[in-house]
This record gives structure tokens, sequence and C-alpha cells, in this order.
DNA sequence: TTGAAAGCGCTAACAG
DNA sequence: CTGTTAGCGCTTTCAA
């Protein structure tokens, strides 16, 4: 039934030559004066008769390399992650890099036990955006020295090579935009989490509001829990529309967040932007296609993937220079969301 | 710098018996009364020492099976195969499987050539959302004896195993369901093509509508063009709207002409429902942020992967067994789109 | 119980 | 110009 495979020595036998040649041939050594043009034609013809597919298993295993390449994302089926997850392998194919993508669920062991697996699939390198807690995967793979970049998330405390959005930047633009649409009383959303680029992002509408002269109030800023993100989210606005003072502008610091916020605004009749103004981060169509279209920061995903697909090349040709550090701006794409209505 | 990668013949030579053994107690066929209890103790820790991790290239080369499957889709990006990838990636490794996942973008050619790319990889089935015009995929695979099954697509005049969902059905719900709600002049946009489940889609809003008596104009009918649809897709709307007699109601075939039918009701201040109602294919997160959550087919993608992986789990177990076609129906989610305000 | 060795398909060093 | 061969890491048959 099924047809055996044609390896190279079919082939050398079909032509009455040696396997050695034919695999010159067939990987275009035949140039270096080795093989004779009428027996490289012959070997050549017949490869073609035979359909023949080399084993890239076998070729990898020979030489140690699989050109693979693991991306390790938190959920493919979240829109940002499966944008940089094309790039990625767009840019990768351009490379002759396979891709094998795997979903981490932003759980560290899961992303642990991804990494195993993709390291007994002989990888060639990673490119990982990180979750909390996996500083782990970074120290392993540093000791056993496999070449990775960090994509999106990176940690300070290590030295690796990393391609990142200017987190503080975006949410300081964030900040600033609102500010001088008029709004004062800005809320910021964010998962409650010790990773770095939460913190960035914090930090900046933060700043933003102090350069500004304006006091925020501790309560303006919540933090909500991953896992528990659909009520908490609910709780965290309920709270920043009932305070005392109510907040007249909101940032959301993922595209999760945002749409969840949104939802809920729907269902509590709250106005876009007149009850409360808007800024995102992430980048999706749903913003487009809100009755009131969102303003964002448009983290530069495209650019994101290429560079960490290119660092990574560089890494696995130089595994000895120094670490490579991307910081790449995002762009503030200003919609209805943040635009006051004149009073 | 690269710390060696340890192999079956290192824990062999650190505990001072055959690279045979090793091998057996590793892959836990000790039991078979092969090996000394004490010993196969040994090579346990020190292999744990080492921290040893099989080559799973080398096991694949060796016994012909990667337990890898490739899966192809149009993009990746797009979020309804971005969800069917991720519940092939999680039934997958469920079953041992990891998976490599190629985008198409719809073009046959890109399609095969992947095709190419993943066979050389020694991939041990494949998952396909077909392209139109890939029919030499399957004739392919079919005549090199590799194991696929055809995912949300398939090809009647072929006989292979399938999971799709019942197109034609689904259409004709969301044909009554707006015939029900008082519509009566209703339009239906679809990609120009050939490929059967999009004539399925158009030939059940065709039975719907002939089955309540109500005969169709032939220019509610619109086929717009994949790589133009952008612009194709506002000609057609402006088309059915100002008609002789406009349409009242719209069906968009897929997500993706929904999302930029929905931009273009903004644009020209179309309001949904009243000007027009809506049911769309595909599901999303932007129908339910839409200032009116669009009604739509939900298509059972968690049970169309999960359903997609099984089949061929159990076609590589047997080669030989009859085509299994597993057709799933969609399921009418309902919400204001389609519901026309009382006069 | 244990070990030696063949072989999966390929490349490349070496010999002729 | 062409062929022989070793070896990548693993499993498994066969022999001891």
């Amino acid at each position: 039934m099924k047809p055996k495979k044609i390896s190279l020595s079919d082939i050398a036998k079909e032509a009455g030559v040696s396997i050695a040649l034919v695999s010159y041939v067939l990987s275009g050594k035949e140039k270096e004066g080795r093989v004779g043009p009428e027996i490289a034609q012959r070997i050549r013809v017949i490869a073609r008769e035979l359909n023949y597919q080399p084993n890239l298993l076998a070729k990898s295993l020979r030489d140690g390399r699989t050109y693979t390449i693991g991306l390790i994302i938190a959920d493919i089926s979240n829109p940002f992650f499966a944008n940089i997850a094309r790039e990625v392998e767009d840019e990768s194919r351009r490379n002759g890099y396979t891709v094998i993508i795997g979903s981490s669920d932003e759980n560290a062991d899961k992303a642990y036990d991804l990494m195993n697996v993709l390291i007994n699939r002989q990888v060639d390198g990673f490119i990982i955006v990180s979750s909390e807690n996996s500083e782990r995967i970074v120290t392993h793979l540093q000791t056993i020295g496999m070449p990775f970049v960090l994509l999106d998330r990176h940690f300070p405390a290590f030295d690796t090579d990393f391609v990142v959005t200017n987190n503080a930047k975006a949410s300081y633009e964030a900040g600033v935009h609102l500010l001088e649409n008029g709004y004062r009383r800005i809320g910021f959303v964010a998962y409650r989490s010790v990773m770095f680029h939460v913190k960035e992002r914090i930090r900046g509408y933060q700043d933003a509001l102090r350069d500004r002269g304006i006091v925020a109030e501790a309560d303006w800023l919540k933090e909500v829990q991953f896992d528990n993100m659909a009520t908490e989210i609910r709780t965290a606005i309920d709270e920043l529309l009932s305070g005392r003072v109510p907040i007249d502008a909101i940032i959301f610091s993922t595209y999760g967040l945002a749409v969840n916020g949104l939802k809920y605004f729907n269902e509590r009749k709250v106005r876009v932007p007149d009850d409360v103004g808007v800024v995102s981060f992430g980048q999706a169509e749903v913003f487009d296609l809100y009755y009131c279209p969102i303003s964002f920061m448009r983290q530069p995903i495209d650019v994101l993937g290429k560079r960490a697909v290119e660092v990574l090349m560089e890494r696995l040709q130089q595994p000895d220079n120094p670490h490579r550090q991307v910081t790449i701006d995002a762009q503030l794409i200003a919609r209805e969301s943040s635009q006051r209505k004149p009073e």
C-alpha cells in the first residue's frame, strides 16, 4: 500500500553509482570538480523520476542541526500571539527554518515541559514569550548553551538576547495623550504580575501623570488576576467608575483586558468616550469595529517577530557575540475613544 | 561553551555497561526480564544525574515515525484558524504528537510547497484545511500513501477522511432564522470560489428562501474575490443596499467578510439591525463587542479540531480502514443583529 | 542477564 | 572523477 520512500541508495542502485556521488550531485556539490557532468545529469534525471525527497531527519541527525526553531507563546488563539506567530513563521521560512509553536497558557510549568519536548526534538534555538516565574527556562537554556531570544517580555536580571516593545514609553504616551485631551482622572487596568513589562507599563502611566502634575490616587490602578480576569475586571471597573470621584478615562494594558472591559461597558451602558475615555494596548479588529473606535498603542508586531528571528539567526551564527537587546517603540493610534466631546 | 549532549553511550560508559542495556532501561523495557534490578537502578540514577534527554531525531530515523503531524491552514493570524490550531495542538499533545503548523494564505502552490517541506521532515500525517485548486495535494498524498484528514473543507470528488461542518444546513438555518424574524429580502455575501463548502453555504441559503416561498433575486447573491476582498465587499454592499429594492438582511458567509462588511456599515452609517439584519459565519470576540451583538452560526471549532486529530490517529493505526467522514452541525447563536425592531 | 552489531538515510573525510 | 567508510543516536535481533 504505502510506497517505500526513495533514498539515496535507491537512486545510486538505479544509476549504477555510489551513494556518495548521488549525495554530492543532489546537494549541489558537483561543482567542486567532483562529479562528471553526464553522470551528474543521469543522477538528476533518475532522482526526478523517482521523485526523490531527502530525509531531513537523517540529515539533521548527521550534522546536528535541524533548521527548526521552537516558538513558545502563551496562547496561539490570542490574536496578538497569533500575529506574532505568523511573522515568526514567515521570517523563519525565508531563512530556511521551520517553526514549531507551543502554547503555554501563561503557565510556567507547561512552558518548561514544552521547552523539553522541543529540546528533545533538537530544535536549533528558541523564541520565547515568557510567562511569569519562568526564569527557570532562561537559566536552563543558558546552562545547556541553547540559543534563544526573548520576545515581547524579558527578564532584566538576566543578560539575554531580547526583542521587546518600549513599554514604559508606550504607557507614558498613552497617559499624556489622554491628559492632553482633557482627561484628568485616569485609571489603569493591568494584570497582577511581577513581570517586568507589566511593571514598566504601570511605571510609564504613573510617570506621565506625575510629570503633568496630576496626583494619581492609589485606587486608580487596578490589578486583576489573569486566571480570574473575566470576573475581576468587572469589579475593577465598578470601583473605578463608582469611586468617591469617578475616573474619567481608563488605560487597558492588554488586549484581553480591553475586550473584557469594553464588553462590560456595553453591559453597564457606559458610553465611550462620553462617560470614559479609553486607550488600550494591543491591536485587533475589535478596536476598529467598536461603535467608538478605540485608540491604542500599536505594538510593532511585525517588527518584533521579524527582528526576533533575525537576532536568533545571528546568534546561531555567532554563539559568542555579545547579547543583542532590541527595544522598539509602540505607536499611538488615536481614535475617537480618547477624544473627549467638547462640553 | 556548549555542553555536549548526553547520549546513551555516555551513560553506558559511565555505568560500565553496554548501550543496549541503557536503552532497555530508559525505555521501560527492563520489565521483560531483561535487565538486573540493581543495574537498572544504577542506570536510571546516572541518566538523571547527567540529565539525559533522548534524541527524538535518532529514534524517529530508526523506527520511521516522528510523532509529528503537519497542519496546513490558510492563515494562523485569522482567529478561526488560530482556534482550530489551538485545538489540534492540544489534542495532538494529549496523544503524544507534536504539530507543525504552516500557513498557505489560501494559495494552492504555497500549500503544496508546505506539504513537501513537511513531508521531508517526515511528519506521520497531515491535517489540512484545503484551499481552492489544491486537489493536487490530495492526489499526491494518496499516491504516496501518506495519511491525512481534511478539515473544515473537503473535496466530494475524492474519497478521503474528512471532518467538516454541515454548511448547507447552517446556511439554511441562518436563512430561516432571518425569515422568521420578519426579514424578506435577504442578501448573501460569499467568496467567489468553486470550493464545495462555499457552494454548500450558498445552496443552503437559497434552499431556505425557496422553501419559504421567497423568490430570491439573482443579485442578492454577491461573490467577492478573496485577494481583493477589502474593496470588492464595499461594492457588493453598495449594490445590495442601493438596488431597485434594497435588501433588508445580509448573511456573511465567513468571519473575514463579516468584519469588513461591518466596518463598512460603520462608515456608511448603516444601522444594524434597523437598516439591515445580519447573520454571520465564524465566531469571534468582534461579534460580542459590536454595538449590536452579531448573530452567527457557531462552527464547532473545538469539536472539529479534536475529531480531526482523532480521525488521524485512527488512520495511523489502521491505514486500510474505510474512510471516516464526519459532519458536525453548526449552532445558531441568535443575538440582536437579526432581531428586527418592531415597527 | 548482558553485549555486539546492524541499520535507519545522510554527509564528508579519505582513498584510489 | 568515483567509491568506501565511519558515524550521527537509537532500537532490536542475535549471540553469548
